[in-house]
DNA sequence: ACCAATGGTTCACTATATGAACCAACTATA
DNA sequence: TATAGTTGGTTCATATAGTGAACCATTGGT
């Protein structure tokens, strides 16, 4: 493994619960020598990619990824063009609203809106991560990839999240004709128990998913009038991103909502 | 130079007016062979750091760096806990306020609002590289900065931004200590011509300052009754700012607005 | 048609990275 | 209070990865 690699694999040890990292954990984490931790923390921080906290000099994210951040919205400007429609969304459905995009061989969770009708709702986590086999972004995404992408993802185990998570390969295979077909991939209680969701695929411009928009709401909520509505939403929404990042709605997918 | 910092000094390139790098321009800006920037630039690739875009497979920041910046925003919440804070100095001064964070020797603004009373203001770009001897910004952190960084930052050449800019190391010494007595600083078209500046410093826990809140407004605008107005608002801001990161205003800093 | 640029690749040679062992300081436990 | 175990951090003989001149096919400009 190149060094660059193995010095940008300790950031992945990074999460929403564990902020802070000492020497010796992450060198436990990322399965190295603690003097070989030392000097690529070293590098990362003298490039402002990390920094060092607290009375027990801790590690945690630089300011440096702030900055880049934000050029590479100037870049691909997702996370703006994502708020106004992930508003609408929540707007119309009256529930959590999120898009995630594809790194790797699994979703992170980019930005969500929530509808401030319900004293309950589906909560949502930044830079969370998400499984492509075991949520409906997921298998939007998978119904839309390439066959190599498909069987590279479901050659790996598959995460069981919750009783009802489908984990049989070719049992997944044959939820995406479906999804081809509707543009929507539906998942309930896969990734997370009583939450039901949409999803619709969002693509770049050579026309591949880079991620999804969902509505998620809880199973209880999700009766058959609003299922029509969420549907509707999440597909305008997901032609609608893809639009506003310059991406291109491939001509396989059914659009139910024409610019 | 080790090889994560070179890999990492690849992405300085990047900037507001150049998202897009090829190869063998990459490796002109970077100093480097084309064959080591292929390299390096192969490994950021697949550590999502990159990404190739357009038929000409021009390179351009990837969409971890967003994943990193949300969880760095979860451990340090300053693009949050800004943006509620410039709003307000926008509003009690209408005039354009914002954040900038030090980078080791220079500043990167972090976010900014702008007023909408007024037809012309000054202008701010995402991720934008400012001067710390040049900025009432830098000015404001140098003043409450150890000597040593002091003496560091103006031993380095410094740019003469406009025919105002004061570039003798002496002369910006001078300087310091009436900021630190008022605990602002003031830059007249010393960045931008016809801008005047008003900038206060955040702290961090230790009491160290980490970057400035400021508000820039045309020099035409800035008269006698409006600059008390703005010096209060950006003193205040720069509390509530450091306060609402965790940090730390040290006790030499004078407080006109106390929490 | 020719030239210059691009993205991308190869491999003999060179530079950097590694990690066992060590240190001082701190914390937990008996 | 003494001991053991942990922490962040460091060293240097050894091992591994990185380098870049030269090359290739393709594309674009003249």
């Amino acid at each position: 493994m190149g060094t660059v690699s193995k010095a940008l694999s300790l950031l992945s040890n990074f999460n929403q619960s564990r902020t802070e990292i000492g020497l010796s954990e992450m060198a436990r984490l990322a399965g190295i020598n603690k003097a070989t931790a030392y000097r690529l923390l070293s590098e990362l921080q003298e490039s402002g990619f990390i920094e060092q906290a607290g009375t027990d000099r801790s590690y945690r994210l630089g300011a440096e990824v702030l900055r880049l951040a934000r050029l590479r919205e100037a870049a691909v400007p997702l996370t703006t063009a994502s708020r106004g429609i992930l508003e609408r969304l929540a707007g119309e459905t009256h529930e959590t609203a999120h898009v995630s995009i594809v790194r790797g061989m699994q979703l992170n969770a980019l930005a969500h809106v929530y509808s401030p009708k319900h004293a309950t709702r589906v909560m949502m986590e930044d830079a969370e991560t998400l499984s492509l086999h075991a949520t409906g972004s997921g298998l939007a995404v998978l119904a839309f990839s390439p066959d190599d992408f498909i069987d590279a993802v479901l050659a790996r185990p598959l995460t069981r999240h919750t009783p009802d998570t489908v984990t049989d390969p070719d049992a997944i295979r044959a939820l995406l004709a479906p999804i081809r077909e509707a543009g929507i991939a539906e998942s309930v209680g896969g990734f997370e128990a009583e939450v039901h969701s949409h999803a619709a695929p969002v693509f770049n411009s050579d026309g591949a998913p880079i991620g999804a928009i969902a509505v998620a709401a809880p199973v209880s909520r999700v009766t058959p009038d609003r299922i029509e509505i969420i549907r509707r939403a999440v597909l305008s929404g997901a032609i609608e991103l893809t639009r506003a990042i310059g991406g291109f709605v491939p001509e396989c997918f059914p659009q139910a909502a024409a610019a």
